[in-house]
RNA sequence: GCGGCGGUAGUUAAGCUGGUUAUAACGCCGGCCUGUCACGCCGGAGGCCGCGGGUUCGAGUCCCGUCCGCCGCGCCA
């Protein structure tokens, strides 16, 4: 009789009463009653309990003393209804028991580094080391399962809009544009390397040009930069591309797509389409490129009205390059001043000087600094940050740093402590017209905002024709920004080699310097290439959203630390002299 | 590269301005217990106070360096 299961531990209920089963699982917990035991067996599927009972099988209860935590067991045994009054309802088996005809450990364990059940508050150095026993808790196998039910719906969705799957290499050129990258040594070409790709960016171009009309990859791509809560050295992005795209055609598939995630995955109905921003927007009345619109309390710009002001702490801050910003806290005006005393050191934690504050409440609008400006500015102030009845204003003049950090701690704060409740669960938007240069005062010229391919603003071309007024022109490039992350970006590329050149120019790029790192790709272009355009999705984010977890790391099985360590494997490693030798490197010796 | 916070039994933490034998909870081990489900009760074991230096009669505690973790800045076309 082989010792396989017949059912998973989670899904035995009152039907099943009477049958015959045989279960496998790991031990969750042993509840040892002196002449009764229970044993609550584990799987990925739920949580079962197996009654061992002396009376009944004396030999079994016996060999029970020996089992502990996080054993394997084999458990043959038959479905019983619990006792009255002996029902569990914290658990959907919880209705009925195994009583235990058969019983063999598969697998003993040693005591754990930390306990599996429960939110186990172990450190998360010590879950990073033992991660294959972090990844039996609940809350992770949750995590991939529902990361695995968001890829399962973007392979279906994409093959049904004609998506073809194509794979693109690992081994690449480098190419030291943007993000550091991954090397790897060529042993049959001493001296020569291989970078690991951070996006397939130019493959999926070429496979327009190729003819493959629609391409899709979940393509792991690696960035050799710092990590962040958000972000790690190699992530997972769904890069795609299309043929004769425009933005709208790509929004517009986009915006199905993930409504049809979030029915799948989370059973929430999302509004599509997108609302849309333009970069220039965001930037004024969000202070960021990615706005988190979850709640309406933009951080506004507010530097123009105080243009002339007397107040001397504003007008010193708009001198020395500062701005002006406030934020709109909804229901705030019931904060004392001993509560708003409190929020200023928040700020000033951030770096602010200080915080001005505006209250409006049924009889009139007051403020902090009432004696020091004009009805008219008072008045401008309050309309501009939108302060209905109840409302409080929070105003922040720094650097433009300062201000964005502080006003966002003070929202976030003002959220917590007011419970505000978000408008919208899930805030998409798209943030388009971003520009397609950004002047570099190291580099002492204009680099692109995205990448060089990207295609310049139709009305804008004659400004880069001229040369003129480089900085305003505008790219067909788009971001896609949920709940303040962004979790994609693309545009429309480049289709005309005319118009590459002209870029290249643009950005002090020698047609020579092109050459050797893109002349494979700038040949291509001249042979027919069809307008095109995709997007990239960070889909370790979307997986992260979708969880509900703040960290990546929650979402990818084998993840690296902040210091980009596998402090389970312990690597990177040192290897090998022999494969050093081979590969042709020799390593710098170590500074005294 | 930089800033903030942290590192003390297996685990999570407490340990105030330096001073007897470094606490607690959970876990672990042993005993008792037939309806538990975070079982309960009794008893016990368990410490390189991250690592290396220094100050001091005396350091978990103060100083310097270093490693590791988390959060952020720079960086991430």
């Amino acid at each position: 009789m082989s010792q396989t299961r017949s059912h998973t531990c989670g899904e035995l209920r009152l039907e099943h009463v009477g049958q015959d089963v045989q279960l496998t699982g790991w031990v969750n917990r042993r509840r040892d009653l002196g002449g009764l035991t229970f044993i609550d067996l584990r799987d990925r599927y739920g949580i079962v309990q197996v009654v061992l009972d002396p009376q009944t099988v004396p030999e079994l209860h016996a060999k029970s003393q020996e089992i502990r935590s996080e054993f394997v067991l084999f458990v043959k045994g038959k479905v019983s209804p619990r006792p009255e009054g002996m029902i569990n309802k914290e658990r959907v088996t919880g209705e009925i028991e195994v009583h235990a005809s058969e019983l063999d450990i598969l697998s003993k364990a040693e005591v754990l580094p930390f306990t599996i059940h429960e939110e186990t508050d172990a450190t998360e150095a010590l879950k990073l080391k033992y991660r294959y026993l972090d990844l039996r808790r609940p809350h992770l196998q949750r995590n991939l399962l529902l990361r695995h039910k968001m890829y399962s719906v973007i392979h279906r969705y994409l093959d049904q809009k004609n998506f073809v799957e194509i794979e693109t290499p690992f081994l690449n050129k480098s190419t030291p544009e943007g993000a550091r990258d991954y090397l790897v040594p060529s042993r049959v070409h001493p001296g020569k390397f291989w970078a690991l790709p951070q996006s397939p960016q130019l493959f999926k171009q070429l496979l327009m040009m190729s003819g493959m009309d629609r391409y899709y990859q979940i393509a792991r791509c690696f960035r050799d930069e710092d990590l962040r809560a958000d972000r790690q050295p190699e992530f997972t992005q769904l890069d795609m591309e299309m043929s004769f795209a425009t933005p709208e055609s790509i929004f517009k598939i986009m915006e199905a797509l993930f409504a049809d995630i979030f029915q799948t995955v989370l059973d929430v109905t999302i509004q599509t389409p997108f609302p849309q921003m333009s970069y220039e927007e965001a930037m004024t009345s969000h202070a960021t490129d990615k706005p988190d619109l979850r709640w309406d309390m933009p951080l506004t710009q507010l530097s123009q009205v105080f243009k002339n002001t007397s107040f001397r702490v504003f007008s010193e801050a708009l001198s020395n390059h500062g701005e002006i910003r406030g934020v709109r806290i909804p229901k705030g005006e019931s904060f004392s001043r001993k509560q708003i005393d409190q929020l200023t050191l928040i700020a000033k934690g951030c770096g602010a000087k200080g915080v001005v504050w505006m209250k409006k409440s049924q009889e009139k609008t007051s403020s902090s600094i009432d004696k020091f400006l004009s009805p008219d500015e008072l008045s401008t102030l309050e309309s501009l940050l939108k302060l209905e009845e109840g409302d409080l204003g929070l105003i922040v003049a720094d650097q433009p740093s300062v201000a964005r950090a502080s006003l966002e701690a003070l929202r976030n704060e003002c959220i917590e402590r007011l419970e505000l409740k978000p408008k919208r669960p899930f805030a998409f938007t798209w943030v388009v017209d971003f520009p397609l240069f950004v002047w570099d005062d190291d580099e002492s010229r204009f680099v692109s905002v995205h990448h060089p391919f990207t295609q310049p603003h139709p009305e804008d071309v004659s400004k880069l024709k001229n040369g003129e007024d480089l900085g305003s022109v505008r790219a067909l490039a788009y971001d896609l920004v949920l709940n303040g992350y962004e979790i994609g970006g693309g545009s429309i590329r480049i289709h005309q080699p005319e118009i590459q050149s002209m870029i290249f120019q643009t950005l002090k790029l020698t047609e020579e310097d092109m050459k050797h790192k893109f002349g494979f790709f700038l040949e291509a272009l001249k042979y027919g290439t069809p307008p095109h355009g995709g997007i990239a999705l960070g889909l370790d984010r979307v997986a992260m959203i979708l969880s509900g977890t703040q960290a990546i790391r929650d979402v990818i099985a084998f993840p690296k630390t902040q210091s980009a360590l596998d402090l389970m494997a312990e690597s990177p490693s040192t290897v090998d002299p022999r494969q050093l030798d081979e590969l042709h490197l020799a390593l710098k010796k170590p500074k005294a």
